[in-house]
DNA sequence: TTAATTTAAATGTATATACATTAAATACAA
DNA sequence: TTGTATTTAATGTATATACATTTAAATTAA
């Protein structure tokens, strides 16, 4: 049994609220560890993954900066720097904006898509393997994270 | 609602196993950046909160710096540095350990319980604003996140 | 129109993290 | 004992992040 309190040692918390805000950070923690190994030998890192992910569900619209910035999972990674991370491994490319030249039309290469496919399979025998919930749990987590934040 | 698909403008998921890690990471995600907002007042960060948590856990026992690195929250951050951040602070105190002279007893200073009881308070409020769930909704989710990793 | 304001992206900079290596002490085997 | 391996913490270093500032373009107000 995987319970937080033998996770990191401790026996007693001040209340429900404060465990599971331990839970969900150690959770989390699991989660990343896991998938920067898994990336790794791919060259990049779980948010660089996520913009790329992004992108490809963009079906071939572009998406700018600031719009990739609004749906990234951690809301205070710099976007622009982690796209021109990208752009140097050829895994997207930059556009000038044509009818607003302060943005930047951002889109996935054959390149980028072909990694994502590459690493997909991986990741889904790894979460199989990393989360050991049955269906009906999977969702009810789900959904109590939604309501979690309201 | 806190839909994880408005969230981050994502209407389909490849299956509920990626659902979920994505809305665990942004759910970590949204917990951290408010966590940080309220100890950025104090001068610390949340892994150093926590680390001063362990400490005063061990109600005047020491911790050892590997210890400490076993019971944080994210594995991967470097124990030793980040002591010596609170170290400089007067949040903990150094010693040699007795027994072995490789190990370092870790203790939290007055200074360090104190900013403790200072922050408990606004910590415990904050989460109950930010957390909204029911006391079974909150165990459940703990039950669920434990049973998750196994 | 000009001037002020707002917005988008990039950049500067300090700190933090990831990860490898080092240095010192201890444990263990030959 | 001596030499090897292991353990513990610190350090080196490259990259990432947090956050403020800058630059350029577009919007709005005068």
């Amino acid at each position: 049994m995987g319970k937080i309190e033998d996770a990191i040692q401790q026996k007693v918390f001040k209340d429900p609220y404060n465990k599971l805000v331990v839970n969900l950070l150690y959770t989390s923690s699991y989660l990343v560890t896991s998938q920067q190994a898994l990336f790794k030998p791919h060259g990049i890192s779980p948010e660089q993954y996520n913009v790329l992910r992004i992108l490809r569900g963009q079906q071939g619209v572009p998406a700018t900066v600031s719009s990739i910035q609004d749906r990234m999972l951690n809301k205070m990674s710099n976007a622009s720097r982690l796209i021109e991370k990208l752009k140097i491994k050829g895994l997207v490319k930059r556009e000038e904006c044509p009818n607003d030249r302060r943005q930047v039309d951002v889109l996935i290469t054959e390149a980028g898509l072909d990694l994502l496919n590459l690493i997909q399979a991986e990741v889904e025998r790894n979460n199989n393997q990393i989360i050991h919930l049955e269906l009906a749990e999977l969702n009810l987590l789900n959904d109590l994270l939604d309501k979690m934040r309201g």
